[in-house]
DNA sequence: GTGCAGATCCGA
DNA sequence: CGGATCTGCACG
């Protein structure tokens, strides 16, 4: 588990501090788990690609509450994504979880994910991972600590390992475009 | 009430 | 490159 104080810190600063850490799923039907290689940070104060950007609404109202809750919503009616709230109370944090390599129940993922999908393609893009974990808007607002869903210590790497972009897909976000908010451990093959 | 665009994915 | 499929929000 990590503490409480992980999370409670700009979303710039906390995704780049969970690449190589371990998401685990203790569903009904079994444990799935990947590490973390790749992120996006969304920082609803000034960044207009945030979906709580001057937007408190039913959905966008845990990125305000404190860090460590899980954020899902449903992209294009068909996908969920799955976002870590960073920050304290009332700031507009949230990082997105783009891509994970799979570590634990790849069974599981293999009959999530469906008989023809590859390895490689288990958890690489957001849509992707939360199918082959089995997240869904059942887990919005799962405390991150103490749900089933939670957030472990795994892999370390250096800084120099850690490759840096804009976010993908935010062509509309006007000048949040450029933000170089995307993180991602080099060389792994499973980052989106 | 209606219309539309979206932090995606898949298959042709 | 287009279609799937649904929700939140703007508009009126």
């Amino acid at each position: 588990m990590l503490p409480l104080k992980f999370y409670l810190r700009p979303a710039t600063v906390v995704a780049r501090e969970l690449l190589g850490k371990l998401l685990v799923h203790k569903s009904p039907e079994g444990t799935t788990a990947g590490m973390i290689v790749e992120t996006e940070a969304y920082e609803g104060a000034v960044d207009k690609a945030c979906h709580a950007w001057h937007n408190r609404s039913p959905r966008t109202k845990i990125i305000y509450q404190r860090g460590g809750l899980a954020y899902v919503y449903l992209i294009y009616g068909m996908y969920n994504c799955f976002n870590v709230v960073a920050g304290p109370r009332d700031t507009a944090d949230a990082v997105l979880i783009r891509a994970l390599e799979p570590v634990q129940g790849i069974d599981l993922m293999q009959r999530r994910r469906g008989p023809r999908v590859d390895l490689r393609n288990f958890c690489r893009g957001p849509g992707k991972l939360c199918q082959a974990l089995g997240i869904t808007r059942a887990q919005y607002g799962a405390d991150l600590r103490t749900s089933p869903l939670t957030i472990e210590p795994y892999l370390r790497f250096a800084a120099a390992d850690i490759g840096v972009s804009p976010r993908r897909n935010i062509d509309y976000a006007e000048e949040a475009r450029d933000f170089p908010w995307r993180f991602y451990l080099q060389d792994n093959i499973f980052v989106s």
